[in-house]
DNA sequence: ATTATCCATTGCGTATACAAAGTGTATTCT
DNA sequence: AGAATACACTTTGTATACGCAATGGATAAT
């Protein structure tokens, strides 16, 4: 195996890892052990780490380990505050850019998140969805949404990892909720129907919110960002 | 001098040299010729390249060296598309947010901003305006639009250069606007008036809007995205 | 004359060695 | 006994060397 691939693999197995939280958020990454566990000089490792913390996986501290990036009471309310906005904006330009091998790609990974919540675990349901998303961000390829929209979907896989509970009851259903807005959004989308499918980015983000609201958010949330964005 | 010290240097020379399109969009960047001006190995400098690309001022290529950016048409669609919702949801945060300290910074920007109208050159002003706006998504402290925030300023800030022609005395005045704009930006800050705020960020965008459209913009620009923020 | 192929040279990617900064522990002094 | 300092060890940052891939030029063949 060369050592590109090992650099690759090395790569996703980090985001993967992170976006399940089989790396906790705040964790310090052991760059000696990850050159082992790779076959990888500490060079190509030290790269991995510039471009996950140029993504916003980890966070890059002077003469000292990379550490996953956080999950904080402030980032869980700066989340709430831009997710509606900017993915609205998404699946808006998605509507409007999509292009047909786009949508037959969106439709598969539903399928696999379909699957995932059939048979998969937790991981590989979030994981999924996770995937889902990322299409509707490069269906919509706008450079400077993006972005900010990849960090959004880094934190959406991680808050959602860290709060559902598969035994609840509804939260089971809640994912069987996201599952059906998923196939409208793709109906939305193969009809370039632009404010449907802003419509039901409001609607997929606030199943997501109140979900978490219910279980962990220890006060209220007012959203000026959101009555921007909607008035 | 420290290599840690040269390292800095580097990074923030490159930022600026980008900046100010000293180094053009989509050119390339000669990696030996940077380790020998900076007295630099190439380790570190390559960590700098890995870092502004994650930042959006470059762009790395397998087994190529890396290529400053490209300011295409594309680019110039998806920019005004953008701005309008990112900034003016970054100046509503600033208002709701920032603090004295940071207010404080941001008159002293804007006096900087000033003095580059006066005696300074167009790289001078470009920087100096750059600074003021980076100062209000540090108000604004959203770790989730701060990512695209920063590109648009990357962009906004190459734009400027691009088609700014200080003899031209309709783009001079537009200049001083651009900075009495800024003025009431600061005034409606210190007053915690959000709504004030997000209205001051689309004038300011559609002043740079204008501006461009009258010069260089091919055809017409429909905006959705602005629709959308603010119906 | 034009194109294709091969060789040389340039330069990118990785590994390793070295230097410096930080951290933890142990010992000594108060 | 507690605190402070010094020393050792761990870990991060930088420099250099080596191997390989890609590009450009020259030569030969059609």
């Amino acid at each position: 195996m060369a050592a590109r691939d090992r650099k690759t693999a090395l790569s996703t197995h980090l985001k993967h890892a992170i976006l399940t939280t089989a790396i906790r958020p705040g964790a310090d990454l052991d760059e000696a052990a990850i050159c082992g566990a790779f076959e990888l000089s500490r060079t190509p490792v030290r790269e991995v780490f510039r471009e996950l913390a140029g993504l916003g996986y980890v966070d890059l501290r002077d003469n000292r380990g990379p550490r996953v990036s956080d999950l904080s009471h402030t980032t869980l309310r700066d989340f709430f505050l831009a997710a509606p906005m900017i993915y609205g904006a998404i699946l808006r330009l998605a509507a409007h850019n999509a292009t047909d091998v786009q949508i037959q790609a969106l439709r598969g990974a539903q399928e696999t998140f379909r699957a995932a919540l059939r048979v998969g675990s937790t991981p590989d349901r979030t994981l999924a969805n996770n995937r889902f998303h990322e299409i509707t961000g490069e269906m919509a390829g706008n450079i400077y949404l993006l972005p900010s929209f990849h960090r959004l979907l880094i934190d959406h896989a991680r808050i959602s990892m860290t709060f559902y509970r598969p035994e609840n009851s509804t939260m089971a259903e809640n994912v069987s909720e996201a599952s059906r807005q998923h196939d409208a959004i793709i109906d939305a989308i193969a009809a370039r129907d632009e404010a449907a499918a802003a419509h039901l980015a409001e609607d997929h983000w606030n199943l997501s919110r109140h979900q978490i609201e219910r279980f962990v958010m220890p006060s209220a949330l007012d959203l000026p960002m959101g009555s921007h964005a909607r008035p």
